[in-house]
DNA sequence: TCCATTAGTCACTTTTAGGTTACCACTATT
DNA sequence: AATAGTGGTAACCTAAAAGTGACTAATGGA
């Protein structure tokens, strides 16, 4: 477990490492704040096929940044949350979601 | 030209499209606070082939993020450096990369 | 009896990313 | 005449990532 941060060099590409990919910051950043079960990440994120959004949790759990609660009923209930090194990731995000918002104000600032 | 910008409709989507992938964050790094040559840059993270090297710096430039200044001499000679856009992003850099830093000392020092 | 529900998995196909090798342009140097 | 030096590109190939559609388990409700 958290073998990406055990084994890694630069920290600049561990967190490349943990983050990077098409998928996981945008599945982080809906855990942000709240505990959701599968198909509510599936529908916020329409664009990612169930296939590969089972992987991402997947991996985002082995690498420890979120957890994975399962609960014994039937239909099945599965809630994602994040975990504290999860949290820890949030002021980052949102520096990322800051840097974002702004560009994309200047660019369209820009073109008037 | 910085089309991923002007599309997006997510801020946290459209930067981690800008500085995905498994080569540029580390680009980026390598350009933060120097002007580099292609070669310079090639030596540095030397597990990147060069025609990878070079669509991704061509990418970075169509972003924004980097300026591409080509001299007229034989041989060749090419710097490349941080935008404005791109110097933005720095503090955001930064704060990945203390997050890094502190989540590896942390895995180790549990390790004991 | 049969259907809906949920969180997946399995097998298969397509798309994308990345790697490898060879090659070019132009000049100065040997 | 050959070579080094630099920043690439072209053609080709492989591996990894992602998409698709069918399928499952166990129960409550119509």
């Amino acid at each position: 477990m958290e073998n990406k941060v055990e084994n890694a060099t630069c920290p600049v590409t561990m967190t490349a490492n943990l983050i990077g990919g098409r998928w996981k910051l945008i599945i982080l950043y809906h855990l942000s704040g709240h505990t959701r079960r599968f198909g509510e990440i599936a529908a916020r994120i329409p664009s990612i096929s169930r296939k590969v959004l089972s992987q991402q949790l997947k991996e985002l759990e082995e690498d420890g940044l979120i957890i994975r609660q399962q609960f014994k009923e039937i239909p099945p209930r599965v809630e994602y949350s994040l975990s504290e090194l999860g949290e820890s990731l949030k002021p980052v995000l949102h520096h990322m979601e800051s840097w974002g918002i702004e560009t994309m104000l200047n660019a369209r600032s820009k073109k008037v």
